[in-house]
DNA sequence: ACGAATATATCTTATAATACGACATTAATT
DNA sequence: AATTAATGTCGTATTATAAGATATATTCGT
């Protein structure tokens, strides 16, 4: 493995643990997982889910219905066909999700502009930008 | 919240959720924390996990023996007090760790070796190397 | 129109994870 | 020697996780 991967990957784990958002609620693995597909992806329903997360349907179902007793998940049916679930975030849900994934806005926010010069933000921003621009073509056709 | 901030917390999540590793193994969301912590920190013991995961010392200690019997935890002992527990990763631990917090190898190595020129690789090292320095400066005094 | 296939839901059962209080042990401190 | 600090263990309770069996509703194929 080339050594800026490793330095690479270094560094965004850093990042993450230095940024992210502390004092948590209480929430599993697979709760994180099911409410990321559901943010990142369109339409997905049980099915999706089971797959994402290797499970059964039934298992699938079952996480389904703990979170949306938790008011993290809602459900809709699709137009094209009745049988197929909808599953979205409530906004509580988004927001559970963004403390457990995104970096603490308060601490970005610290740092890009008490930090930063705005020279310096715009070339974290070009870079995040371009990663993401060149992933989206290798990933998504 | 500046518009900046909540665009490079998208681009920050989208680019984890194409990035990642798939079909990881079962591990809870605590596991994930106290061997984040392990790994990110000096010298942590049984004391430090229970505060970096807001439970009581016996459930610290709990978590540790279970990580222990997975073999991806292992305890030493403070040459200076002898009551304090050292804890560091195996390779094991470590490698599970990775896969379930940092980028894709593979991925990544395609991403900027294939689908990136030589100054768009750099654009990208130059950015998350700045952004890690002035995370340091500003949360490790 | 009707049986098959698909998508989801529910119920039961089993195991593992999570957490805490109470109590015990060992090493350091005073 | 008594106290404090760091950790470990036991008992107990709750919740999470997962799968199989079974059921229901919708759509598809002919």
């Amino acid at each position: 493995m080339k050594k800026e991967i490793v330095k690479i990957n270094q560094l965004w784990t850093d990042i993450y643990y230095q940024l992210r958002y502390t004092h948590q609620e209480k929430i599993t693995h697979q709760s994180i997982r099911i409410m990321q597909v559901i943010e990142k992806e369109n339409e997905v329903g049980i099915k999706e889910i089971a797959k994402a997360i290797q499970v059964s349907h039934n298992t699938a179902s079952e996480h389904i219905k703990r979170l949306m007793e938790k008011e993290y998940v809602f459900k809709s049916r699709s137009s094209k066909d009745e049988r197929k679930v909808i599953l979205r975030l409530t906004e509580l849900g988004g927001e559970v999700l963004h403390r457990h994934s995104s970096l603490n806005e308060e601490k970005l926010e610290h740092l890009l502009y008490e930090k930063m010069s705005s020279e310096e933000r715009q070339l974290i921003l070009d870079a995040f930008t371009l990663m993401r621009e060149r992933v989206n073509d290798v990933y998504n056709r």
